[in-house]
Formats: structure tokens, C-alpha cells, sequence
DNA sequence: TGGTGTGAACAACTTCACAGCG
DNA sequence: CGCTGTGAAGTTGTTCACACCA
């Protein structure tokens, strides 16, 4: 076991590969070998050895790895032995898709607290059996539910300006559904999801695929500067 | 310019200088220097520099970048010069939210074709104008629609199986919102939003914060494997 | 024998530091 | 003078290749 800096890419990994074996699993298969399990998410094995290699030995020599045993050392591993408790700050569209969405609950992420500014969506109950609250009450209903992650859902105008009350409380970990960049002190944790960015890397690789991979004609490639015109 | 491969890690940070430009330019700001737009997005000014480098030079020394122009050398770079049509598969919960969510027509993204298998969703008509079809008619509809991105938000068990018939249309862009691996022949271009990756590097993150950065009392840390107690 | 765990080689990406230009 | 553009240095992450062990 090292104690080197672990890249955070490794740990994206670990994710996927419980997904990985969480489908092993329910289909009974016991073992798996690092070459297979590197076949099915689509990485190098070297990779998946070495990612496991951070936080300790959980294979046999000969064998591979008893897929029970480490889908628990993982979760573990992540911090998934707890159940982790979440707020959402806005209750538009995507706020109430996300509340309703059956992901969360099954890897342990429970919503325990809904908010919003608009008057006529507070005090309505949602699917779930929370009810949402005026974000007034962030702070105190936040405390009183241990809430541990704050998923902001609210227009990327409002967004920062929700992080500045989060960040008071103090909830140490913010998910950002808003296209913004948000801000906060040290000691925090916030990761992003962008759908747009996702659209943009999409969009550049598909401007940018080679003539004969293409389903359609297509004009001159977008990136060749006018400086070079 | 280089001709050297481009990061990905680039194409998505010229998405965010756009998030930032944008924001900058509503401001009537016309110029900005690398330093300063650094410190916005919080990387380095070099990084910004060398990511700009890849595909020409749009600044001027001794003055910074011209937002506008930078703009909309960005967007061309990344394929924004052009609308791209977007179908959605799956029309759940967030699916519906995705169709509503307005950040994607902001960015010159169109849903032009919804989809689902559910005979009591087929036939209704979104706020956007289109009509949910069943999936059968994917291939017809998408052709005819010249569809460029595939979303895919059905549960996981269905993903494997709906990017199967998308791959025969062809389109080469495919976004997965299910929470499972996908695999496509070579020339497709394949990117995943998962939510609950994204929160398990938040739960490792705070599982792993020093005690002192901890807002609450914590027991050992979930990572010591029991090959080490 | 077969597959893990890992040092060493390699590759990719980021940052530094400064030449060169407006 | 100030800020870009960029080779070179530094850092980080990935893959190879094989010793070692069940």
C-alpha cells in the first residue's frame, strides 16, 4: 500500500467499477480477474491493479478478486458505509426530476430537505414525502437534518448567492447543477455537472471527426482560424 | 499553432472561458487578460494561454484578449458556429426535465425529437412543441429531423439497447444520462453525466477531509482497509 | 500455472520563465 | 512597459513487464 497522492481520476474509476460489480453480482458471478473486469469498463487492468493498490491488497494471487468482498472494500472506500444525506436548493424542473430520480436512493443518497424562493412551491409535498421549505429556513432545517451535501439546482444567477448561505452553515460539500462557477473558502468541496459542457466536448469531437468518419458532408473544419485563412 | 494532440481537459475548459466570457461581455467589459480570466475560472493563466495556443493566436500582447472576438473563436472552435439537434430518448422525469431545462437553446442546442416506449406518453405534446414518438420510429424520425446527438435518459437496464438501434442510423454523438457503461463501434463518440459518480467523489472527498477541516465529529476514516488494523 | 501487486519506463498534461511583440 | 505565445522543465497519471505468491 502506498501513501502517494491518489489522482482523483482513480477514484472516478472506483466508481465505475462498482457499477461494474454491482451487475456481476446480481447476475451470481463470485470472481472476477483484474483483465476481465478492465474489459467491461472499457480501461487497462495495469489500471484497475493500481487503483485498488492505493488502499491496499484485495485479490488473490492466481485468482482475481471475490467480487462481494470488493464491492464492499470500495464502498468503504468511497464512504458509502454511511448513508449520506442531501438538500436541494431549487425546485425547478430539474430539481424535482433529480428528488424523483431512483439513482440516488440506490447507492445511499437520501434527500432530506427541499427549498425554494417561490412562494406558491413551498409548503407542497413532493413524491418523496418531503415537504419544500422558503430557503429562509436553510440554515435550521439543514442543522436539524444533518444535512451533509447541498445540491444546488437553482438558475446560475442565483447560484452563488445560495453558496454564500451554504457555505455558513457549514455543509462541506455542494453538487452544481448551475452552469456557473461558483466560489467558496478553503476547506470545501464542490463538484460541477454541466449538461452544456458535456455538449460542448460532444459537439467539438463531432466538428472534428476525420471526412471518412462522418455520416454527413460537411463544410470546412470550424477550427481553422481566420489566421490562418 | 501546434498541430500536437489537444487535452481533453482543454476542449472543456474553453467551454467554461465562454461560461465566463459571456458573463464578462453582459457586463460591457471588452478586454480581458489571461491573469484575469485565470483567476475567474481558477486555473492557471499559462494553461489558459497554451489552450488558446492549440488553434491559433487570438490575444494581443501587451493588451489581453478582446472578449468578443474571443468569443466567437471559442464557439467555433468548439462547433458552435452551428445548431446542433439533439433527440431524447426515455421521457421520465428527467428526461421532461431536460426537453424544459433552458441552458441547452441558450447554448444552440435543440431537442427536435422525444421518444419513449410507454404507449400512454406516446402522442403527448411537450412544451417545446414536439410530440413524444414511439421508439420505433427512431430511425425515421431522427433522419428526417437531421438529428446530430442522441440523450439518453431511460433507466439503465434499457441504455445498451436503445444506443444499439442509434448506431445503425447513424449518429455519431451520443450523451448518456443512465448510469451504465456503454460500448459502440469505433467513431462514435460517447459522454456520460453521472450523477451519483459525481457524489461518490463528494462522499470520498468529505469521508477524507483532515478532522480539522470536519464541521462534525467523525469515527476512523473509512479507508484504514482492515488488512491494516 | 495464472493473476496480483508494483517498480520502472513511458506518456500526458501543467506550470514556469522568458523571448518577442504591440 | 505589459501581456501574449511558447520551449523547456516539472509534475502527474498510465502502461509495461515481471517478481512473487496462492
Amino acid at each position: 500500500m502506498k501513501f502517494s497522492r491518489i489522482p482523483a481520476a482513480a477514484i472516478t474509476r472506483l466508481s465505475r467499477y462498482t457499477r461494474a460489480l454491482e451487475e456481476l453480482d446480481s447476475q451470481n458471478i463470485k470472481v472476477i480477474s483484474s483483465e476481465k473486469l478492465a474489459e467491461y469498463c472499457d480501461v487497462n487492468s495495469a489500471q484497475i491493479r493500481k487503483d485498488l493498490a492505493y488502499f491496499g491488497e484485495f485479490g488473490v494471487r492466481g485468482v482475481g478478486y471475490f467480487i462481494k468482498e470488493l464491492l464492499f472494500e470500495i464502498k468503504r472506500i468511497l464512504g458509502l458505509h454511511k448513508e449520506w444525506n442531501l438538500a436541494i436548493i431549487g425546485m425547478g424542473n430539474l430539481g424535482c426530476a433529480l428528488i424523483a430520480h431512483s439513482n440516488f436512493a440506490k447507492q445511499g443518497y437520501r434527500f432530506v430537505a427541499a427549498f425554494d424562493v417561490d412562494p406558491d412551491k413551498i409548503g407542497r409535498i413532493l413524491p418523496n414525502g418531503i415537504s419544500i421549505s422558503p430557503l429562509s429556513e436553510l440554515k435550521k432545517i439543514c442543522l436539524e437534518k444533518e444535512v451533509d451535501i447541498a445540491v444546488i439546482a437553482t438558475p446560475a444567477g442565483k447560484a452563488q448567492e445560495v453558496v454564500n448561505m451554504v457555505t455558513e452553515i457549514p455543509i462541506r460539500g455542494i453538487l452544481n447543477f448551475s452552469p456557473s462557477q461558483l466560489h467558496v473558502p478553503e476547506g470545501f468541496v464542490v463538484h460541477h455537472i454541466d449538461f452544456t459542457v458535456k455538449l460542448d466536448r460532444l459537439a467539438y469531437r463531432l466538428s472534428h471527426l476525420r471526412p471518412s468518419d462522418r455520416p454527413r458532408g460537411s463544410d470546412n473544419p470550424p477550427w481553422v482560424s481566420k489566421h490562418l485563412l
